[in-house]
DNA sequence: CTGAAAGCGCTAACAG
DNA sequence: CTGTTAGCGCTTTCAG
C-alpha cells in the first residue's frame, strides 16, 4: 500500500517557482519575497505537503534521530527514564528510536548495528552487562558507531563514554549505617549480580559501612540475586531459615525488594518488628498501599533528562576531539519510613 | 561531531568493482561471482561498513520505520503493549519510532505530523480522546498520513481504520453479574471519562447487567473519574461518606482501582467483608503482595502483537483499495480472587 | 531575491 | 556476471 507522497517539485510546479525557492521558504533560510512566499505556503497547504526528513537527512548528511537502548521498558525505572529523555527530545526536534533488549547481549549488539544503519546521531544506552568476556567486541561495536554515546546507570569497563550514573556505594552505605545506628548488628544484604557495576557497588557500600563501623563482615549474611523478583523471594526464604538469622535486610533493587516483601508477608514476618528492611529504588505502589518501606531513592526521570542533555551538548559541539568525558554521578536519597527500625 | 561514514563507493573503490556490484552483494539481489563477492565482503568488513538506511529508503521510496503513539509509557498496560509490538518488529526488520503524548491532544497531533515527515510506513496509535470537538481535524490528519493506521484500545469516531480493542462491555457485564449472583444489590461504579470509548463502554456494561437482572439503576451509585489514581481515591472517599453506601464497587481501570484500594485501606474498610471490589485490568503488584483483588483481565502484550501483525498484513498488501476494515475485539477474562464476595 | 545544477548514498533498469 | 547511469527528494553553492 504505497501512495507516492507529494514532493517539493509538486509544490514548485504548483506555485510556479523553483524547488530552491520552495526549500528556502521551508527552511526560512534565505530571504524570499513576501509575495512568492505566500504563493508557496498556499500550495503547501493545499496539497497537504510535508517535506521528507529522509531526503533532508541524506542531503544534509545528518539525521534527527537518536537511539535509546534499554533492558526492559516494563521496569518502572526505565519507563521513567524514557519519559525523561522524551521531555528533552520533544523540545529539540529529535526522534527516539527505542529498542528493548530483554537483558540479552546478542539482541543488544544486533540493535546497535541496526541503529548504525539508521545513522542515528547519538545513543543513550543501558548495557546489559559489562562482562569481560563480551567487553572487547562490545566496545568496538559501540565505538564503531562513530556517534556520541551516553551510558545510563550501567557502566562499560575500559570505556571513555559519557554517562549518567548513581552513587550506589554511598546510597547503600547510608542505608546500612542507618541500620547500625538503630542498633542492628546482624545485617544481611541481597546483592545484585556482580557482573554489573551497580551490583558490585551496592555490595561495596554494604561492606564499607560495616567495616567503618567496626562490624565484622559475615559472609553468611551476603546473598547473591539477579535483580529479578524471584531471586529476592527465594533468597529471603533462605534467610528466614537460617539458624542465626539477621535482624535487618538490605535489598539491592526494587524488583528483588518486592520479592523479599512477598516472602516476608507470606511467612507472617512483620516489618520492622520481626525484620527490618531497606531497599534500593522507590516502589510507587507500596506508597500507594500505605506500606511504609524505607528506600534508597534516586531521581529517575532526571537521569534520563540529564543523559539526553549531555548527548545534546555533544551533538552541538564543534570539535571532534573533545576528550574530556562527562560523567555525572547523581546522589541518591535515603528515605526513612519506619521499616528500618529496631524495636527490640 | 560529525564523522563522514564510509559509503558504498568507498567499498567499490577498495574492492575494485562498481557500486552496483557492491549493492548486489549487499542485497543478494543478482548473481555475483563468488570471487568478487568475497572481495567485496572483505572490504566491507575491513572498513566496517554499514549501508545507510536513509539512502536506501530514499532510493527505494519506502522506509522501515513504524510509528507508535501512546498516552503514557509509564502505565504498565502500555509498557506491555510496546513489548508486544517490539516482538513483531524485531522479527521483521522494522524500527519503532516511539512517541508519548501524555494524554495531550495537541502533542499528539504534532507527533503525527512529525511522523509523516519521517515517512513512517505505518502507525499504531492509542488516541487520547475521541471528542467530537477534535474529531474532524484529527481524522483528517490521520488520513493525510496516507499509511495504514491501526488503532489500539481506543477508537476514533467515524473512522474506518483497523483496530484492536477489548470488549469492555462484556467484561464489565460479567463482573457486575458476578456481584449480583453474590447477592449484592447496591453496586457502585467508578466510571472512566465518557470522552473515551472504553470509559463509555464500561459504564454501558454496568447498566446493562443491572437492567438484565432486574435491578434498577441508581444514579447515586455512578461516579465519574478520569482514569487517574487520584480520582479513584477521591471518589471512593465520597462513596464511603454516603448515607446508604453500596456493598460493592466496580472500578473502571487499574489506576483508579489503586486509588480506591488506597482509600479503603486508609479508612480501615476491609475487602470484601465491608466492601466488595472488582476492578478493570490486572495490577501485577497486588498479586505479588498477595492481595486478592478480583479483576477483569485482558491480554495486554497480545494486543500489541496483534496490532502489529495487522499492520504488517497491510504493509504487505498489494491493492491499495482494500476497504474491509479489520477490527479485532478481544475478550477479557473475569478473574475471581475473593474480593467480590458477599459475606453478609 | 530567484533559478540551475550538483550532490547526499543507494537502487534499479539497461547495456554489455 | 558486471558496469553505467538515471533517479529518489531535498539542500546548497553559484550565478544572475
Amino acid at each position: 500500500m504505497i501512495i507516492a507522497p507529494i514532493t517539493i517539485s509538486d509544490i514548485a510546479k504548483k506555485s510556479k517557482v523553483s524547488v530552491a525557492t520552495v526549500s528556502r521558504v521551508l527552511n526560512d533560510s534565505d530571504k524570499v519575497k513576501e509575495q512568492t512566499k505566500e504563493k508557496v505556503l498556499k500550495a503547501i497547504k493545499e496539497l497537504n505537503y510535508a517535506p521528507s526528513d529522509i531526503a533532508r537527512s541524506l542531503s544534509r548528511n545528518i539525521t534527527n534521530t537518536i537511539g535509546v537502548v534499554v533492558p526492559d521498558i516494563n521496569n518502572p525505572f526505565f519507563g521513567q527514564v524514557i519519559k525523561g529523555i522524551s521531555s528533552v527530545t520533544d523540545k529539540n526536534d529529535l526522534y527516539m528510536l527505542l529498542c528493548d533488549t530483554d537483558e540479552n547481549e546478542q539482541k543488544e549488539m544486533k540493535f546497535i548495528e541496526m541503529l548504525k544503519r539508521q545513522r542515528i546521531r547519538g545513543l543513550i544506552i543501558t548495557p546489559t552487562a559489562d562482562n569481560d568476556k563480551f567487553n572487547a567486541k562490545y566496545l568496538s561495536i559501540l565505538e564503531n558507531l562513530n556517534v556520541p554515546v551516553v551510558l545510563l546507570d550501567r557502566d562499560v569497563k575500559y570505556s571513555k563514554f559519557d554517562g549518567v550514573f548513581l552513587d550506589s556505594i554511598s546510597g547503600t552505605y547510608d542505608a546500612i549505617e542507618c541500620f547500625i545506628k538503630e542498633g542492628h548488628r546482624k545485617i544481611a544484604i541481597i546483592s545484585g549480580p556482580l557482573s554489573s557495576k551497580p551490583g558490585r557497588d551496592r555490595l561495596r557500600g554494604y561492606k564499607k559501612a560495616l567495616t567503618m563501623n567496626g562490624i565484622e563482615i559475615d559472609d553468611r549474611y551476603i546473598f547473591y540475586g539477579d535483580f529479578r523478583l524471584e531471586s529476592g523471594y527465594e533468597l529471603t526464604q533462605e534467610i528466614l531459615k537460617m539458624e542465626d538469622p539477621p535482624t535487618a535486610i538490605f535489598v539491592s533493587n526494587n524488583m528483588m525488594n518486592l520479592g523479599c516483601i512477598k516472602a516476608l508477608t507470606e511467612a507472617n514476618v512483620r516489618i520492622p518488628e520481626d525484620m527490618a528492611l531497606i531497599g534500593f529504588d522507590e516502589i510507587e505502589l507500596l506508597n500507594i498501599m500505605n506500606m511504609d518501606i524505607s528506600v534508597v531513592s534516586r531521581p529517575t526521570a532526571q537521569m534520563g533528562e540529564v543523559a539526553m542533555e549531555i548527548l545534546l551538548d555533544r551533538l552541538n559541539e564543534q570539535k571532534v576531539d573533545n576528550q574530556d568525558t562527562k560523567r555525572i554521578i547523581l546522589l541518591p536519597t535515603l528515605i526513612l519510613r519506619g521499616s528500618e527500625k529496631n524495636t527490640k
